[in-house]
RNA sequence: GGCUCCAUAGCUCAGCUGGAUAGAGCAACUGCCUUCUAAGCAGUAGGUCUCAGGUUCGAAUCCUGAUGGAGUCACCA
């Protein structure tokens, strides 16, 4: 690792080593960056030495920083209380600002392979804000990955088969008129997701029905719940209604039958609405600038799981029911009875994941894997990870569930039942006229052509959606505030691409960039903390990629950016006032646009050249 | 009810391997565009880090308990 922090903690090891003879931990030392308030910009802390070698830790601290100061990269020390504060050399700095600190030396393995699944929607409906913070945290875990040296294999499950997209089949095939996407000018998955809706209304308004008829009235009065009001009782009999008394419910349901069992009409009617669909999708996506390298359906994965079973089987890790039911014992992991197989022998949807497991590791023989879903399955992948491990297989140990937390509006949950679910086609649409708003303002962009300012405006509209959602640590539940997301003010994409754009400015007004000639420079305290945040980025990227967490990127990202705003206000760049500080500006320049297109790429945000 | 996760400024969030006086952004208020793009900069104000114990040189951070919130506990996916 070229990491800088690594070198201080080995030498303060060294030292340790040759003035007290006593031999710690590099991995426990600790390095800071020292408070703005005091002298230096690397501290280290002395306090956990002080019992071993019985001494005070200013005075360890005293003595460590005299032999630090023999070093050619420190300049002085000064220890309060228990820090060390040490102050670097104008020389290191000016050496510093040459090397390259956006290549990462691989110190894993060699090449470990690593597979992250993301996205996986429904194909009964379009894609929605829960899908885009899955989207763009599966963009970006892939990209870190990949930059920390892993190969990556991105891929989805598209669930495409089940009771939902045969709602929509039966609709459109009732209702549809032959309509298509292409004759009513409709998106594909807007247009089936409309036809999954229309059946869900449909549907109601039978249930209203049939609730007042004789048949409705007299099950109330004899399975009701003491006390319980007819809205509430049908409100519980909904699903029981669906399966067994509705006609809809029954032609869905036997459209799933036929379906399952090969009927050449319905595979086709399947095959054409979920072609639809992908169109839509394949849209979305592209807008959002992400891609997968394969993709798996689950009507190609339902049935995979039983062979597994059966192997289990033998080997004792599941067991029989003696109604046939298949089912694996995990509390002495402290987990449930969970069953893998139906007793009329169908599979569940672990058994599922189970066989696409499989199939993966068949496809890719990959190391490391990593499921981007919400963490309301956080049981469910327990279980299946678990399972994976006692079906012995290679990538057990390198399973990873990032279980991200959900996305809530100001007023609350989003419930598709309700109306509320914010659709992901039109949030990028909404930020988008909005970035074009602002921009019109602002007028920077009126010589170009309306081909290019497009191109910006939907770099700067995507780069305030994907940072605001992307600068929230997963794990947490967010709340997403649809006017906050169209601010493209402080901590927000678009602050940090101006950062850019005010670069590329500067650089587009200088004839020559690659003068080296500045070794004479004294470098300012402001430029030393920007080359100290360049230098962090190998670290920064280790977390992230360790943590499967885009979010340490993006507040990387804005710092680097906010100094940089304040270094841009404070000194003259362009103007400077000799020309080995002119020389040392622009390099130091070019190296903050560089970190920051790299690691914003790192989210999946473009930068503008202009803005 | 069992298990899991969460609780930091009015709001949205950082603060993660325990370290110095807990930080940003938004909203509010005050300044700064004849000067490299004001999507910017500087400043004011805003806190019992949910509460109570414990561990130690030192706790927002680790442990225990309480409170509040969320998720999950299907022969659903």
């Amino acid at each position: 690792m070229g990491n800088f922090q690594t070198k201080l903690k080995t030498d303060f090891v060294l030292i340790f080593k040759e003035i007290y003879d006593v031999d710690i931990d590099d991995s426990a030392v600790i390095v800071n960056q020292t408070k703005p308030e005091f002298e230096g910009e690397y501290t280290l802390v002395m306090f956990p030495y002080s019992k071993q070698l019985s001494k005070a830790p200013q005075v360890i601290g005293n003595e460590v920083g005299s032999a630090f100061k023999s070093k050619a990269y420190i300049d002085d020390f000064n220890v309060v209380q228990g820090f060390l504060n040490l102050k670097m050399s104008n020389e290191f700095w000016i050496e510093q600002i040459h090397e390259n600190h956006l290549i990462i030396e691989n110190t894993n393995d060699s090449s470990r392979k690593i597979m992250v699944e993301f996205a996986s929607p429904n194909t009964n409906k379009p894609l929605h804000l829960g899908h885009i913070r899955n989207i763009l945290l599966g963009w970006s875990v892939s990209q870190i990955l990949e930059k920390a040296g892993y190969e990556v294999v991105k891929t989805q499950i598209i669930n495409d088969r089940g009771i939902a997209i045969c709602k929509s089949m039966l609709a459109w095939q009732l209702y549809g008129e032959g309509k298509t996407p292409s004759s009513t000018d409709i998106k594909g998955d807007h247009f089936v997701g409309d036809f999954y809706v229309l059946f869900e209304n449909k549907f109601q308004e039978e249930y209203k029905n049939w609730q007042n008829s004789s048949e409705a009235e007299s099950l109330y009065l004899d399975s009701k719940k003491n006390e319980e009001s007819q809205d509430d009782y049908f409100k519980r009999f909904k699903n029981d209604y669906f399966n067994q008394y509705s006609q809809l419910g029954s032609q869905a349901k036997q459209m799933l039958l036929d379906w399952e069992s090969g009927n050449e009409s319905v595979v086709s009617l399947w095959k054409m609405m979920n072609g639809w669909v992908y169109e839509g999708f394949e849209e979305t996506y592209r807008r959002l600038g992400v891609e997968f390298d394969k993709l798996y359906y689950e009507s190609d994965t339902y049935l995979l799981g039983k062979k597994v079973v059966n192997d289990g089987l033998e080997a004792g890790v599941f067991y029989k029911n003696e109604d046939g039911s298949v089912w694996i014992d995990l509390e002495d992991a402290g987990m449930d009875q969970k069953i893998v197989l139906r007793s009329d022998g169908t599979s569940v949807y672990i058994t599922q994941d189970i066989g696409t497991a499989m199939l993966r590791y068949q496809d890719y023989k990959m190391d490391e894997m990593v499921y981007v879903v919400a963490d309301e399955q956080d049981y469910h992948f327990q279980v299946l990870f678990e399972t994976l491990k006692r079906l012995n297989q290679p990538y057990a140990n390198g399973l990873h569930h990032l279980n991200y937390g959900m996305v809530d509006l100001p007023s609350g949950r989003m419930k598709s039942r309700e109306g509320t679910v914010v659709d992901a086609d039109d949030l990028m649409n909404e930020v988008i006229a909005e970035a074009k708003a602002n921009t019109d303002e602002r007028g920077e962009l009126s010589e170009l052509s309306a081909i290019e300012k497009t191109n910006i405006v939907e770099k700067i509209g995507l780069g305030a959606l994907k940072y605001h959602i992307i600068k929230v640590n997963p794990k947490k539940r967010m709340i997403f505030d649809p006017a906050e997301s169209l601010d493209m003010h402080g901590q927000t994409g678009p602050y940090i691409q101006n950062a850019f754009v005010r670069i590329q400015s500067i650089l587009r007004k200088v004839e020559v960039k690659n003068s080296n000639d500045f070794a004479d420079y004294l470098v300012l305290d402001i430029e030393k903390e920007l080359v100290q945040l360049i230098m962090d980025f190998p670290f920064v990227l280790q977390n992230a990629a360790e943590r499967l967490d885009p979010s340490e990127i993006a507040n990387y990202s804005f710092n680097l950016a906010k100094h940089f705003h304040r270094y841009y206000h404070e000194v003259r760049i362009l103007k400077a006032e000799s020309e080995s500080a002119f020389n040392f500006r622009i390099l130091l320049c070019q190296k903050i646009a560089e970190s920051i297109e790299e690691s914003m790429k790192l989210l999946g945000i473009e930068m503008p050249e202009r803005m």
